[in-house]
DNA sequence: CGATTAATTAGGCGATGAACTAATCATTGA
DNA sequence: TCAATGATTAGTTCATCGCCTAATTAATCG
């Protein structure tokens, strides 16, 4: 998940991934389509790739990307299961942070005590 | 949606919007459950609300913050619309979690990154 | 009015990210 | 086999991130 999000963190690679959206690609085709260096792009879809995000298959002199479609929309799913309000029922820690709140006790999480 | 992106990119960040997925809390309180100085996590809550993800309500001497709930589905349907190979996946994931939500299906855990 | 507590701002510092050029590896084709 | 093309790896540079401590602002209370 930490991947993922960081993937998506950059708009280049945001804008691969619509790239990809419909078609797969050869890195010089996606390349051709930025003002960037050839190796910078293919860092990029490294990134992309170790996220799980995409795959890159080679195919004789071409290495073509594609989108590996679960994998996005699990992730995102499973975040807005985590972090949002309207999803479904409380991750364990929010349930029982809220509970806590509404009985006015507090608790120790991970954390520990910080000095200052 | 850069700004959201670049906010979500960090664990930290996440973890506090689950903390804030079910109640709000005063800065302090969410900067007792790290283990990090005060000023680290008041930077992180900036992050958030200049992304439009939180909101911070001084009442007193203390600050709340909560989740705006809209905009973070929002960003997230809309990142997914433009990136997402198709929208029917997404529907048909969406049906089964509410199917199986309605069932009262507990959930799979986080999945853990892939190596590669 | 001080003193205390909550929170943020300011400034510094090391780590990381993202870009480039140059070099290397792999495949194709004359 | 050798030149050309596609792609990645290596190595460098520069800016930004993320953390810290110290200082500052704001509110509460004796």
């Amino acid at each position: 998940m930490q991947r993922v999000f960081e993937a998506l963190s950059s708009s280049v690679r945001r804008k691969i991934l619509a790239y990809l959206a419909h078609t797969e690609l050869s890195a010089g085709e996606i390349a051709g389509r930025f003002s960037m260096s050839k190796p910078s792009i293919s860092q990029h879809l490294s990134v992309l790739e170790s996220a799980g995000l995409i795959v890159g298959e080679k195919r004789g002199q071409f290495v073509f990307y594609r989108q590996v479609e679960d994998s996005l929309l699990n992730t995102l799913n499973g975040f807005v299961q985590e972090a949002c309000p309207v999803g479904r029922p409380l991750r364990r820690e929010s349930a029982a942070l809220a509970d806590e709140r509404r009985r006015g006790e507090p608790d120790a999480d991970e954390p520990e005590p910080r000095r200052r």
